[in-house]
Parts: structure tokens; sequence; C-alpha cells
DNA sequence: CCAAATAAAAGTCTTCCGTACTTTTATGCA
DNA sequence: TGCATAAAAGTACGGAAGACTTTTATTTGG
């Protein structure tokens, strides 16, 4: 085989970013605005190009420090699917290595290097995901329907179906509501994901159900809300 | 980011290629024996290289056709994962996306470029996967034990895991039994991925556990073995 | 201080599913 | 014809899932 044959393509290392929200009780997905080309005042899902000697992983978990300045652990970060059409890049080709991040907190945003805006969209208001299912997505920012850029819908569609998928055995995505959480909070990261919400849930059933992926470690004291005070969960 | 930092690395397509033989009723692995370095004189899974305006689905399809003569379809074909361990490979560096093949068919094999033999080895023999999760396999070739090149027992240890994941969802390696196919069959690709044996599993249960999976096609008439013949199924 | 409101845990009951086991059916072969 | 074989079909039990009810622990307001 001739090596002029031999594609050595750009390696774009692109990450669905999670997040819930303790104030409005959301999951939360982190979007870039684009300055640059392609796709310049798109909104995308944030990206990074590969280096030599590093990891895959590595540059996943470097995206989010330099993005964010959020240092996550290993464990937080898992790889998603690799898009490779030709076609998907209008330029020079790239290959895309996605990853999903569970980020236990959700840190102020400032736009870094290549984008003029960076947000936190609250999962729901995002995804109507029958609309992802076809891999074109048009989500609101201020009253406006826009598109993801490249075939990030496409990826974020396929991210979720992961997570459905894995919620009823190793529900990672509880990872965004960091150490501990009670069985309300993780209704509340289930329900979007189960075309529902989060009071829909029976806490009684949910517990017998999913008791086995979590570990009991406490009761919550500190709350200054009416009602019993919920029990305090970890990941098993 | 300085240009000479950015990684443009050799796109290696690995696949692991799937098959069954009707005549010793066993799953079976496509492995060839490597002519050249790195990793001569080692077994490995089938590799080629990603070409430029090629996906890496496509990549996946040409290697079968040109390795073993045998065209496939895109349905029988899905990604795996993506290595990309900068010591993954001692020369230049490379990524290796990874593929799954289901074969309806057991082709007669000739080692083709860069192989000095290809064979189907079964399943059950090569696999103890208590050694797969360390990521090295030592399997057996007459009478001689023999390590995978690069991290090809790895690989072969996460395709095992994600068959197993999908028994009970989506049986794809029962694409191997081509269009149709009995339980007993079924029960028989099942068995060594739930460590036990095709006979060990109660057909009847199987069936009542399973059958959302599979639609009733007729009878199989041609056996002329003894017993009551048994009904044919295709995947839903 | 006590009752109402609230929110969550804990418990109940019914249905359905997985599983071990048994019976029936359909074939080949002596 | 009947015996062996292999698969389908049926039975019965235990336990999990789900709809619903009761109890417990807290805040709020009179």
């Amino acid at each position: 085989m001739a090596d002029e044959f031999v594609a050595h393509p750009l390696i774009t290392i692109t990450n669905v970013i999670w997040s819930f929200s303790r104030s409005t009780h959301q999951l939360q997905i982190l979007l870039i605005h684009r300055a640059d080309e392609p796709f310049a005042g798109y909104w995308a899902l944030p990206e990074t190009t590969l280096r030599i000697r590093e990891s895959a992983d590595a540059a996943a978990i470097r995206l989010i420090r330099d993005k964010i300045s959020v240092h996550v652990n290993r464990g937080s970060t898992e790889q998603l699917a690799t898009f490779t059409d030709p076609a998907r890049t209008p330029g020079e080709r790239a290959l895309a290595l996605t990853y999903m991040t569970y980020l236990p907190t959700m840190p102020k945003l400032r736009p870094g290097y290549g984008a003029t805006d960076a947000r936190w969209f609250a999962f729901e208001a995002v995804a109507g995901d029958e609309q992802l299912q076809n891999g074109r997505l048009t989500f609101h920012v201020n009253q406006q329907a826009a598109d993801l850029a490249f075939d990030h819908a496409r990826i974020l569609s396929v991210a979720i179906q992961r997570i459905r998928n894995k919620l009823d055995y190793q529900p990672t995505i509880l990872q965004v509501l960091g150490p501990t959480f009670t069985l309300k909070e993780a209704r509340e990261v289930y329900a979007p994901f189960l075309h529902t919400t989060a009071s829909a849930i029976d806490n009684s059933n949910f517990k017998k159900t999913h008791q086995r992926l979590f570990i009991e470690v406490g009761i919550a004291h500190d709350r200054s809300r009416s009602g019993r005070p919920p029990k305090l969960f970890k990941l098993a």
C-alpha cells in the first residue's frame, strides 16, 4: 500500500461535560461559543487537539483543566466513541475521539482560547432527544433556535443513549452530584433520561431497585427546609 | 499551541472477527500470525491502516474483504473502542480504532499481506478471561503457550466484556449464526460468555427470557438427527 | 408549646418475571 | 412398534418491580 494513501489525520478530543445545578436542580451541559472558523459563531462541545506523547484520556483531562480550570481525576472521564467520517470537518481531516466527564461542582465559566462564550445549559432545555436522534439538534439560546457545530448534535445523541443504557447498572452520571447525594437528587438526575420528572419517580421503589448501586453514608442535617431529613448515599 | 506538539498519528484499524463452527459448535476468533516487525512471529488481531478519504467503518470492512475475501455489510461491523496509549506501539505512534465483526460463515483462510498464517481459534480454547482481565492473554497454539501482539489481549478483553453486556438486550454476536438459528445454537454462542455450557442453559427458560429478541421463522426439517426438530429463529 | 404542613423513609400488597423442574410432542432407529 | 433422543410446552415457586399506604422527622405558624 503506497504511503501517500495512508491517513495521518488531526486528532480532536471532544468532551461532553456534565454537571448539576443544586439551585435549579437540573442537569447541565457545557457548550462553547466558537470564535474561529470553521463554525465560527456556533455553539459546540469543548474540544482540544491531541499532542504527541499524550494519551487521549490525558488530553480530555487537560481540556477541562485548560478551559475551565478544574482538575478532574481519571475516574470522572470515560471514552464515548470515535467519529471518523471524512466529511465531518470542512477543512483538514480530523477524527473526533469523544469523552464524557462528570463534574461534581458547577464552576463559573470564562471563555478560553478560541471561544467568545462558555455556558452551562440545562440539559432538559437543550435536548428534546427526538430531535437528537436524527443528528440535528436545535436548542434555544435567548429565545433563538440554534444548531450545534460539526457533528456535535450526533455526538450528544450518542452520549445521552450511553448514559441511559448505564442508568440501571453503572450510573456514572451520578458523579455530577459530588461525593454524596440524596435519593431525591439521584432521581432529579435520572428523570430527564426517563422522559419524566423527579417527583414522578416513586422514592420508595427507586430505593428498592437501585440501592445495590448505592452505599448509605449518613443523614443530611444542614438543610433548612421542612420535612424529614433525607439520607445521604454515595456510589458503590 | 505550537504546531509541532500536535499529534498526527498513524490510524490502525483493528478488527475482532467472530465466527461460529457448525461442526464443532464453537465460537471462533480470527487471528493472524504476523510476518513483519514489530511483533513478527506473534499472533495478533487482523489490522489495516486508515486511508485518506475513508471512514474507519469502511476501513474495517475493507480489511475483511482484503484479508479473507468476504464482503460484509455495515450491520455486521460495530465500533468497539479506541486505544491511544503512546507506548502501545514500539515505533511510530499509532492509535488503534477497534471494531467487531460477526461473520455468518466460517470461510477458509489464506494468510494475506504481512501474515505467515491466519487461523480460526475456538474462543473457549483461547480465552480464559481471568487472564484477559489483566490485559495479558496466554493461549495455546499446538500445545505452545503464546502471547498476543501489541495490546491485543487487552482489546480482546474489552471485546468480550462488550458482548457479555449486550447479551440480554442486543445480542449482535448471534449474527455469527447466519440468518436463522435454533435456540440450541444460540445457547452455544451464549454459553462461553456465561462461563457455562450450552446444555446447562435450560432451553425453556432461555426461550422465555430471550424470545422478545427473536422472531420465529419456521422449523428445521433438513437435519438427519433424532429428536424433535427445533424451531428456527432470526434476530428481531 | 402544640398542631398543621411538608418531605422523606418505611411498609404493604399485588402482579409479573426468572428459574427449577416436569410433561408432552416429534423425530430417528433398532 | 417401541425405545431413545431432543426439543417444545407447561407448572409451580420465590423474589423482584411497581402502585399505593403508613409512619417518622423536621419546619412553620398560631
